[in-house]
DNA sequence: CATTATAATTAGCATACGCTAACTTGTCAA
DNA sequence: TTGACAAGTTAGCGTATGCTAATTATAATG
């Protein structure tokens, strides 16, 4: 099954908690994202039953590599838009918010045509 | 209830159905959107039930003026992020395409935004 | 070592929103 | 008048995804 706008949201969250810290947890996800545990229990479940991530010994959450690339490619948009909204006058806070919740249903060719944008527009320099 | 996503979707069908019939039935709503009848059926009781449409004594169905405002809200944001796609060089078909999908998530905020940087930059003259 | 706190899971509920199958209703033509 | 088709509705299924309550497992502390 394809991962669905949830999924990529639990992804993204997980990438961004790695880069804080290594080991990552179900119970921090919750608090960053503002679900319950068993909501988060049963998304990473889908995730693991999809080959996305893993848990280690110690039960920490890891991206696997299909996962951190996927995880990749949803934060880059996340980004593209989020500057795209910066570019032609939004707030910070607004455009993440906005970008969050639209990246999931965006085409591979209005993200190459937002790409070129922000790279010739913006991040303002 | 606030409306959400689907509701959305079919109150903008039926806006743009009615203009070009004022005979607006469920089968063409389904045609449109390429749903069954029975999903159609219940999507307009629940439009129904918030008020936002009515079917009259020939059982054709019309936008009340709540519905209508909220039809034509929706329809704006749907013609501004198509332009502003177009505007940064997206084809026509895939800008609808994720104008569609989007229309519903985007902050009034950013859309403030996007309506000022159409009216600079486009629709292309 | 036993108690307690924290984390994870299980069970089961709720809502949104697609669907099919089957029934009802209304119109129109033989 | 009746038979058939088209439109609408009802009943009920399935998936996705949130929740709470209760359980289990793990770790830390007196």
């Amino acid at each position: 099954m394809t991962i669905r706008e949830s999924g990529e949201m639990y992804l993204e969250t997980i990438y961004i908690l790695s880069q804080k810290s290594s080991a990552v947890r179900g119970i921090d996800i919750g608090a960053e994202m503002g679900f319950s545990k068993p909501s988060v229990s049963r998304a990473i479940g889908i995730l693991k039953k999809d080959g996305l991530v893993i848990t280690d010994e110690q039960g920490f959450i890891k991206l696997t590599e299909t996962g951190m690339s996927k995880a990749k490619v949803i934060y880059e948009r996340h980004m593209l838009l989020s500057q795209l909204f910066i570019n032609i006058g939004v707030d910070k806070k607004t455009a993440e918010e906005d970008a969050c919740r639209i990246e999931h249903y965006i085409s591979e060719k209005t993200f190459d045509a937002i790409k070129k944008h922000v790279k010739k527009y913006g991040p303002k320099q």
